[in-house]
DNA sequence: TTGTATGCGTTATCAG
DNA sequence: CTGATAACGCATACAA
């Protein structure tokens, strides 16, 4: 394998010079270049990338952190869709991705440590954001530069993050489904550790408070993000008494569950209950009924974080931002008027 | 940050001596050992992953290659699949995963040379495989350890590679469609640049001609792997004089599309034409109607390919292998007895 | 404009 | 069992 010094030698200078032709510097004469250039192309020389990082302390890499292994986060379409996004960022400006393969918690904090100390990347994108997370801390306090896809628990002030109000979504969505007659309103969400869980309650429950409807703990469920989160989410508040006649779900996958369960109990959407989620993942346009859901713009989170994150790495003075991405209510078939209570009718 | 140095001088040894307890090298007294151990803790120390690749010529980091930019694969989720499946057998063998960000074809080569000249992974997947690729020549020409997703077009012998019997699996659900008692088959592909595609056409003239059914270049669709392309190809085959009365579909996604558009047109699935796929991807289950598809363990795929690849980077004289991944048809309910002609009826 | 020398943090080869 | 010392391939401060 060719290095600078075959090429130097090759060329008849030096291999500083050779290394500097290949960072372009203007201070060589453009004869040298072009013989430099010309050697290189016979050797099929390519600069080593390692050695190239050890010298400069810098890898043109960017971590991207999933709040459980790759194995387990991908069965929810959001996380190939921020990667999508910080696939595109990241490209404009040549950085690679570095994903780490732990499983538990514990590697996978293991995993950035590597990252970090082992300066395999520059930067990292943690695609989560939860309460006390030891990451977050981590990272702050190694002064490392990173960027949450969420809202930061704390520091909130000290950390660059891109997100959505998702405060103000849910209590949209929740205010939505009351101008719809609705006043038995469940909240279905992921688990309470989760920042993003927490804003989605907090907005359900402004607007509860708000239009002065009464406030039921059994109405709030927590699962996990999965289409078998939205079973269990069913299968409990149907056995009430006073079962909901609308139901806040945090997530699409989730909400797929519950509309397969609530089809396999034969409760009609939205006759019987309306749904509405969050995110508009591919999957809600394509369930039956279509999912009336939340569009977060995934992607362009992402991509944001991408950008913000390499504005970073290249100029450690950049200012701490908070980005806040635009949400959009699209309303497909799962919301409908109360139907009148059959008493009353 | 404290270096192999800083430790060596606070146990007063040699940095030689740390980085053989690094290793945990044999020859070194549980003394020493010890002591060093303890200046580690002390000091923070953690080795620096740059420096170590550069020494030892050997990054534990995997390459990953997708047909097009992650931003466009990762809309189809076979890739988040394969790569949950990679991302498990790298985490036993404590691998990372690295993925250049190009988005035309020519910038994903060029990532790829980055990649191998560049140092900067021990081996490549490639999560494609097509018709005389050039990626794919320039992987064997250099000598540099690599395994596909699929078969390899050229070079079957030369190339380890895991897949699925492409070819009896499309062989096998053409012949349920055709005991089922229909006649007018179509086969909805994509692109016949990869060889996945080729492999089905395959399997489907070859049921086709067995039964003895007249096969007719009208019922050949080749879209993109997307659920566009199920549009297009539902359009172009229903506006055909006699349109088919089953469809075999590569893939799930362009399924789903399928599925849509028949909808939109008024024809029932399965009463008026059946629709069997590939994949079987979580969305099979969840389409309306649930579509049979085929099974190809997406997950295993990866597994096996990670888990190959490493056996490859630790061993260069391991053999070349070709791993075949078993499928199964999962039946649900888009296949249904051909109705009879009213005609005849 | 170009060359020399040194450092980046490890590992590996020799000695001892 | 342990210590010098030379790679690994490139970048850069300092000379010239």
């Amino acid at each position: 394998m060719a290095t600078i010094k075959d090429v130097a030698k090759m060329a008849k200078v030096a291999p500083s010079t050779v290394s500097r032709v290949i960072a372009n510097n203007p201070r060589i004469s453009e004869r040298t270049k072009e013989r430099v250039r010309e050697a290189m192309q016979e050797l099929g020389y390519h600069p080593n990338f390692i050695a190239r990082s050890l010298a400069n302390q810098s890898t043109q890499a960017i971590g991207i952190i999933m709040p459980s292994s790759a194995d387990k986060s991908f069965q929810n379409p959001f996380f190939p869709e921020v990667i999508r996004g910080i696939s595109k960022g990241a490209h404009q400006k040549q950085y690679a991705l570095h994903m780490a393969t732990g499983e538990t918690e514990e590697e996978i904090f293991e995993g950035v440590v590597q990252m970090v100390e082992g300066k395999q990347v520059d930067g990292i994108i943690l695609l989560y954001s939860r309460v006390d997370d030891q990451l977050t801390n981590f990272l702050i306090e190694k002064q490392f530069p990173f960027v949450i896809v969420g809202k930061p628990f704390k520091h909130v002030e000290e950390i660059t993050h891109v997100d959505n109000d998702n405060y103000r979504a849910s209590k949209e969505v929740t205010e939505h489904l009351i101008e719809l007659g609705h006043e038995r309103i469940a909240f279905v969400g992921g688990n309470l550790n989760f920042v993003v869980t927490i804003d989605r309650l907090l907005g359900y429950e402004k607007a509860i408070n708000v239009a002065g409807l009464p406030y039921k703990d059994d109405y709030i469920i927590h699962e996990e993000f999965q289409e078998e989160g939205g079973k269990e989410a069913v299968l409990e508040l149907f056995s009430l008494k006073e079962p909901p006649t609308a139901l806040v779900v945090a997530d699409d996958l989730m909400a797929v569950g519950v509309l397969n369960t609530l089809h396999e109990m034969g409760i009609q959407v939205p006759a019987d209950v309306s749904v509405v989620s969050f995110n508009n993942i591919m999957l809600a346009e394509l369930s039956r009924p279509p999912l009336t859901s939340v569009d977060i713009h995934i992607v362009q989170l992402g991509y944001e974080a991408a950008k913000n994150m390499i504005q970073m790495i290249e100029n450690p003075s950049e200012p701490i931002k908070r980005i806040i991405i635009p949400h959009t209510l699209v309303k497909r078939q799962t919301c409908h008027l109360k139907k009148e209570d059959k008493k009353r009718a």
